[in-house]
DNA sequence: CTCCAATGTAAACATTTGTTTAAAACTAAC
DNA sequence: GTTAGTTTTAAACAAATGTTTACATTGGAG
């Protein structure tokens, strides 16, 4: 077994047993066996489980943001005015690129988001905002262009409720996504949802008070 | 010390520590060191952790869904038809009737909810849909009956949306405040972010597609 | 006062946790 | 084929966790 081939299999599991039972709750020795490694491996690998949660991380969230950050600074470069409901696409678009690994690790990022932010302190928060900061700000500058209009302050709650509703859905989307086919009879595929949120979140942000 | 005294140190203690740190962060010797108590007092009076936990919630949630279940009624006898903004506002309103206690039960009441939700098993989600889920059912009503036009199924996903936005925006919201103030220097109490959220949330489960 | 149930306390319990160690197995270059 | 470096393995480690036990203390009712 070549070392790739136990890292990505430690990734893996993590990123499953992330996403079905949270971080805390997610034992080294529960990754491994779910793995099929020696439990040593991820301290010999990652160094620590902080790390491997750091790893899971970015390994989703890496290629998106360096995608976005691409389509961004071609769009300034242009100097083109989106409108909201595209520059939200963008967004979906850039997801959508990534993803076709898995269903889980979306989920996962979406559930770390959640944590390092409603987690008052805690590495993730920290490591977020060193590590992505500098594209957030730049797609935060895009919607403040799209809602000329908009006190900074109160786009700033705004973005963080639009962050929410991403966070909260997406992160617990399987067990949506079941209710939603019983309930309604119909399947919904993760773009889906995504899809949806663009004019609500597009319509959120235009509303004024 | 008489019992209440204790048990209410207790709970004092643990809503404090859970907003902070998280559940599964949080051990009953630091909860129970705060809050000047017998390690054993917590398995006395509450019998589990996850008991604790639970009267945590119910603390908070029950006297407000309770004040909204009252409220709902009302309408319902008077077959009121009431606009989004004011069925928004219902949840503002009755919640700033029972949080005088601390700003932090709000907080931990919208943790305990976020994970519950993006936590695919656990306690916390069916504690919930058994205790509370009658009102929820009641005030999902009061929302089917003022968007008419929106098919049933995008409702559901765009009260989630909402809820999510309520629940991540909330849960976080110490920390958001202190950003909140530092950048734009203005002092944002949790009133004043539920009530920035009404507007946001009617244009959004207005919006169509 | 006496007694008894309720409450508080200190200590110990068995598990589980992340991490480290030291030796074994493997890999590839010379 | 030997060697040097990397990876895997089993075992042990210390620390922290929730829970239970057995005993003390309390506080009011009879």
């Amino acid at each position: 077994m070549s070392q790739s081939a136990t890292v990505d299999r430690i990734l893996d599991a993590a990123e499953k047993l992330f996403a079905e039972h949270g971080f805390a709750e997610t034992s080294l020795r529960s990754i491994t066996s779910q793995a099929g490694v020696n439990l040593a491996a991820v301290n010999y690998h990652f160094g620590s489980k902080k790390s491997l949660i750091q790893a899971v991380f970015s390994r989703f969230l890496d290629p998106f943001v360096s995608n976005l950050s691409g389509a961004l600074v071609r769009y300034q470069d242009n100097n083109e005015v989106l409108d909201l409901e595209e520059i939200l696409h963008l967004l979906v678009d850039q997801i959508m690129a990534v993803k076709p690994r898995s269903p889980e690790d979306l989920s996962v990022c979406m559930r770390m988001i959640g944590l390092a932010y409603t987690q008052g302190q805690g590495h993730l928060k920290k490591y977020l905002r060193d590590v992505y900061g500098e594209v957030f700000q730049a797609y935060l500058e895009l919607l403040v262009k799209a809602c000329p209009e908009l006190p900074l302050n109160d786009l700033f709650w705004r973005v963080y409720f639009i962050l929410g509703s991403a966070v909260f859905t997406l992160s617990g989307a399987d067990a949506l996504r079941a209710i939603a086919e019983s309930d309604y009879g119909v399947r919904t595929e993760l773009e889906d949802i995504m899809r949806k949120m663009v004019p609500f979140m597009a319509a959120g942000l235009r509303s004024h008070t």
